[in-house]
DNA sequence: ATAATGTCTCAAGCTAACTTGAGGTCAAGC
DNA sequence: GCTTGACCTCAAGTTAGCTTGAGACATTAT
C-alpha cells in the first residue's frame, strides 16, 4: 500500500480530466475523504484514486453526478446503506444492458449506411443505391 | 407507399418524444421536407418519419443536434455530399465501437459490484467482502 | 353556443456539467 | 529579489438540449 500523494494536475493528466473538473468533483463530493495540506492544496491518495476510477465509470454509465454523489455518501455512512447500493448497481447493470443493445442496433444500421454511402460514393450518385436501399426499421430489427 | 400524414401528436406518441421536442428538432432543421396544411398545422408524412427514425438513430448514438442537422443538410444538396456523409458515418462507427468497448468494460465493474454488495447485504456487513476485493482496474481489464 | 382539446409562434426559462476570470498564496529557478 | 508556474477560492459565464408560458386559432364533443 504505497503512501505516495499526488497534486491535482498530476491526477488531471493521469484521469484526463481538466484541473477544473477535479475542483468541481471535489467540490460536489465526489471524492470521499481528499484533503488538503497545510497550504491548503489537495494532496490525492490511493483511496481518492480509486474513488475517482469509480467515478470514472458510473459516469461514463450514464450516471448524473448528483446520483455519484448520493452512491459516495452512502459509501462514507458505513453498512446502513449496503442495500441502497447494490440497488443502485442492479438497476446500472440494467440501464447498462440496454445501452448496449441499443448501440448495437445503432450499429448495424451505421454499418448499413457505410455500406450504402460507400457504394454511392463509388457510383457517383446515390441514385441506383436508393433503389434497393432497405428501410432502418429493417436493420436496425436484424 | 402510403399517401398518410400524421399530426404532430401522433408523432410523439409514436416516437416516445414531446411534441416541444419535435417542434425544436423542426425548428432546428432536423426533419427536412417537413410541410404544414393551410391552417399552419404540421402534417407528417413517411419521409419525414423515416428522417426521424434517423435522427433518433444518430441521437441516442451520441451525436449533437447540430451535427445532425449538418448531416440532414448534406442530404438535401444531393450527390455532392456523398462523400462527407460516407465520413461522418464511418467517423461514427468508430465512435460506436469505442463506445460498446467502454460500456462493455464498465458492465464488467458493474456486474463485480452487484456480488460485491449481493455478498455484503447477506453478510449484513462489507467487512469480510471487503478483505477479498479487487481493484477495479482489474476487473475492467478483464 | 360553449367548452375542451390540439395545434401554432415566439420569447424566455431551466438544468447539468463544466469553464472562465479575478485576485491571491507559495516554492523553485535564474 | 523577482519572476514563473502550479496551486487556491469564489462568483459568474457558457453550452446543449430542451421546456414553459402567453396569447391566438380551429376543430370536436356536449
Amino acid at each position: 500500500m504505497s503512501q505516495e500523494t499526488y497534486t491535482i494536475g498530476q491526477v488531471a493528466t493521469r484521469f484526463n480530466l481538466s484541473v477544473s473538473t477535479l475542483r468541481y468533483y471535489d467540490q460536489e463530493g465526489l471524492i470521499p475523504n481528499l484533503t488538503k495540506d497545510q497550504a491548503g492544496i489537495r494532496r490525492f491518495n490511493n483511496e481518492n484514486l480509486e474513488a475517482l476510477q469509480v467515478v470514472e465509470c458510473l459516469k461514463t454509465s450514464g450516471m448524473s453526478i448528483k446520483d455519484i454523489k448520493q452512491f459516495m455518501q452512502w459509501s462514507s455512512e458505513g453498512d446502513e446503506t449496503l442495500a441502497q447500493r447494490l440497488t443502485l448497481f442492479q438497476k446500472l447493470r440494467e440501464h447498462l444492458e440496454s445501452q448496449l443493445d441499443l448501440l448495437e442496433r445503432n450499429l448495424r444500421v451505421v454499418d448499413y449506411k457505410c455500406a450504402y454511402y460507400g457504394q454511392a460514393v463509388e457510383d457517383g450518385t446515390e441514385a441506383r443505391v436508393k433503389q434497393t436501399g432497405q428501410s432502418i426499421r429493417e436493420i436496425a430489427n436484424h
